[in-house]
RNA sequence: GUGAUUGUAGCUCAGCUGGUUAGAGUAUCGGUUUGUGGUACCGAGGGUCGCGGGUUCGAAUCCCGUCUUUCACCCCA
């Protein structure tokens, strides 16, 4: 029991792990900003009442309580505990909860602050979310979401800049074969109409969402099992089966789905597609996939998918858009339109590939051995000289043994080590060693020449 | 939430059907070398064998519970 562990679900994050995620935030926070979205942070904490609710019964189990402080006892649903009714229970000692999503908490902000808000507003918000699942591989109790959502405001044009940033932040990063996968619930809305099922929308894109996992027997066998009859299974697999141009897609649907719906949907994929060309992408496949459909209820028109090819990972980004978004805190009609970056399996496919630059990390460049107090003053002026011309630099705290402040030196990857001991310092000079081939060079009036030495020596 | 799986030194792992003082490699520290790291040799420290209970003369080893890890399903980022 005495020795310290992490909670089930988190890490830590070490100085290493550090240098990679502060560059691929940085990427997407740069670019996020390019486009004119503006930051935002919201507390870790919400109302539970804010909460629950949103996410559905299985999310609402997900969503991790605090305690009240005090004597909670005292105040609790006795009722409720004694009935062993632990959701109702609940409410009774605990009024904060950790926040799920960012998706929310943006809209209790924007409800909150709409009087202040400019229309179209657009933010992003890169913070940490916290959900009760049961941890696997890329999956964590404790994760960052980057989340950029524009609100209020209808035209597609949003939904061209998104793509664009899809494309902008990933070819920064240097990932290949990146597909933009793009579809609307409306075309979906549409086939439940086509097929007659227009009321079991939810059933119909669970199922067909999982194409890609389980193949056209494993859809039809789900589409079975959620009560759907032969001749409707036979419809959607001939709308799975469509294939071709982006344009043979739309037309087979305008002229075969027979339904406002599903043209409406269709317009606004040529529009989005449309817009996305006035400038291209600089190397993203955009694509229409049929087939996607995102579990979450809430999209209503355009939805994004990203995946990277040959990752044997799935999606790594995702976003869409929603009508109605602020309609849960009590203010109807505000449209929006997100994406999420995210960033844990972009990370695990950085590593696999190797495309962190070198330079990510973090460490000193130069450090001064430690000879005795004498040669310390000298030192501690000569590194700040260094530090003034943003050299990063660090002495050596106390004066060990030669051995030890080199083998110090060479665990941190330091590339330059100086020596200025009281002979050097005696005849005016000190001696650059370079780590990586050994050699060693005097410098003479090193206050004027040793960051230009080393700022030579750094760049080979 | 369901079914499996894992846990022994800082790290990676040995430890046969229960039997004295639980091992190795690596890392750390010290020395060979008191102004020179990444190689070599010598030596040292470091473990309530995940935690709790049970069976037994005796448990790292067997049984039960619990926590943690990993994997599939479910769901998702």
């Amino acid at each position: 029991m005495s020795k310290p562990s992490l909670p089930k679900g988190t890490r830590d994050f070490g100085p290493a792990d550090m240098a990679k995620r502060n560059y691929i935030f940085g990427t997407i926070k740069t670019v996020f900003e390019k486009y004119g979205f503006m930051p935002l942070e919201t507390p870790a904490m919400e109302s539970l009442q804010t909460l629950t609710g949103k996410y559905g019964e299985e999310g609402d189990q997900l969503i991790f309580k605090l305690l009240n402080n005090g004597d909670f006892l005292a105040k609790s649903d006795k009722e409720a505990i004694a009935a062993g009714d632990s959701k109702k229970a609940s409410f009774s000692i605990s009024k904060k909860a950790l926040r799920y999503d960012l998706t929310v908490p943006f809209a209790r902000f924007v409800v909150m602050n709409r009087s202040e808000i400019a229309m179209p507003f657009k933010r992003y918000q890169i913070q940490p979310v916290w959900r009760g699942d049961r941890p696997g591989k890329g999956r964590y109790q404790e994760f960052y979401q980057c989340d950029a959502d524009v609100v209020g405001s209808d035209s597609l044009l949003n939904e061209a800049d998104l793509v664009r940033i899809f494309d902008e932040v990933l070819d920064s990063l240097k990932l290949d074969g990146v597909v933009i996968k793009l579809n609307n619930r409306k075309i979906l809305s549409g086939l439940a109409q086509w097929i007659g099922k227009e009321d079991d929308l939810t059933n119909l894109t669970i199922s067909i969402d999982k194409l890609d996992k389980v193949g056209v027997e494993g859809v039809e066998k789900e589409l079975t099992n959620r009560g759907f009859t032969e001749a409707e299974i036979d419809k959607v697999k001939k709308f799975l089966s469509v294939n071709g141009s982006i344009e043979d897609k739309l037309n087979w649907i305008s002229e075969s789905l027979n339904s406002e719906e599903a043209k409406k949907g269709v317009e606004e994929v040529r529009e989005i597609i449309e817009k996305v060309n006035l400038t291209g992408l600089r190397a993203a496949e955009l694509e229409l996939d049929l087939t996607l459909a995102r579990g979450l209820n809430y999209y209503t028109g355009a939805i994004f998918e990203v995946i990277v090819k040959d990752s044997g990972m799935g999606s790594i980004c995702g976003g869409g858009r929603y009508d109605d978004l602020t309609g849960i805190f009590g203010w109807q009609g505000v449209s929006g339109v997100g994406i999420s970056f995210g960033a844990e399996r972009i990370m695990d496919i950085m590593n696999e590939r190797e495309l962190f630059p070198s330079d990510t990390a973090i460490t000193t460049q130069v450090m001064f051995v430690n000879f005795g107090a004498e040669e310390e003053k000298y030192c501690v002026k000569l590194a700040a000289e260094l530090r003034d011309k943003g050299i990063k630099t660090e002495v050596y705290p106390e004066a060990a043994k030669m051995k030890k402040q080199m083998t110090y030196a060479n665990a941190k990857n330091i590339s330059c080590v100086v020596m200025a001991g009281s002979n050097e310092i005696a005849i005016g000079e000190v001696r650059l060693k370079n780590m990586k081939t050994s050699q060693e060079y005097p410098i003479s009036s090193p206050f004027i020449n040793l960051a230009g030495s080393i700022n030579q020596l750094l760049a080979e």
